[in-house]
DNA sequence: GACTTAAATCGTATATTTACGATTAACGAT
DNA sequence: ATCGTTAATCGTAAATATACGATTTAAGTC
């Protein structure tokens, strides 16, 4: 998927932890930054679908399509994948949400965090 | 920036609300997909940094690149700019954050979420 | 083994992104 | 008006991403 560019920050008077977090909150936003990719991240939430073929079932994109989507999304940790007999049944990956979520709330400084 | 295919789902038997919500997230989220974006992001919500000089001074990046990436953050809803004499002062804005982490809470659904 | 099915990978065309230097536009100050 | 300063835009090269049909791999069945 082409690793991204690390931007780092020379840190501050303040002393801000030495994030590598901006790398990883990167890495999963740009995984889920394709609304097919969205789709199948919540549809693999809802538990329903599992298999690979259930899911190009359901998106308007061919196999090899969606065999892209999943793998991009696999890499980056929002799902994995394992071989259930001639086909793969993919989960989605609920800390990777919660660990997104976590990412995401941490770009609010934690003074402002404390309000909500 | 590119306007990105729409999927929809041929909603199922289960009837989930038409989401243009995959679109909204994926085009949030697209954004956020790069380092020096989210860097930016943070930086802004902190408070500190405002000038656009002032942000291409704390990254290592051309000043032609860095005011592509606030282009894009701005398409996207994440930062703000107005006008202060000769130079731009951009704010982040966060209620993108508080949306962006509702969308991403609603890839789970509802009877998961009340677990947290 | 031969055959079927499911998923990954290949090859490829097109579009988008990323980065930079150079230029332009906008503003304040002289 | 002219001069600096700041930020946006232009032009462009290189890298990535997206999508698809075709092919290959893998696992199960006969």
């Amino acid at each position: 998927m082409g690793t991204q560019k690390s931007i780092s920050i020379p840190l501050g008077p303040l002393e801000r932890e030495p994030d590598g977090n901006d790398d990883e909150l990167a890495r999963m936003a740009k995984a889920l930054g394709h609304p097919a990719r969205v789709a199948i991240v919540r549809l693999l939430l809802e538990g329903g679908e599992c298999v690979c073929g259930g899911i190009v079932d359901r998106l308007p994109l061919a196999q090899a399509t969606v065999s892209q989507h999943l793998k991009v999304l696999k890499e980056a940790g929002w799902i994995s994948g394992e071989v259930d007999g001639p086909r793969v049944c993919y989960c989605a990956r609920p800390e990777a949400l919660r660990r997104f979520i976590e990412l995401a709330r941490g770009l609010e400084p934690a003074t402002e965090r404390s309000k909500s």
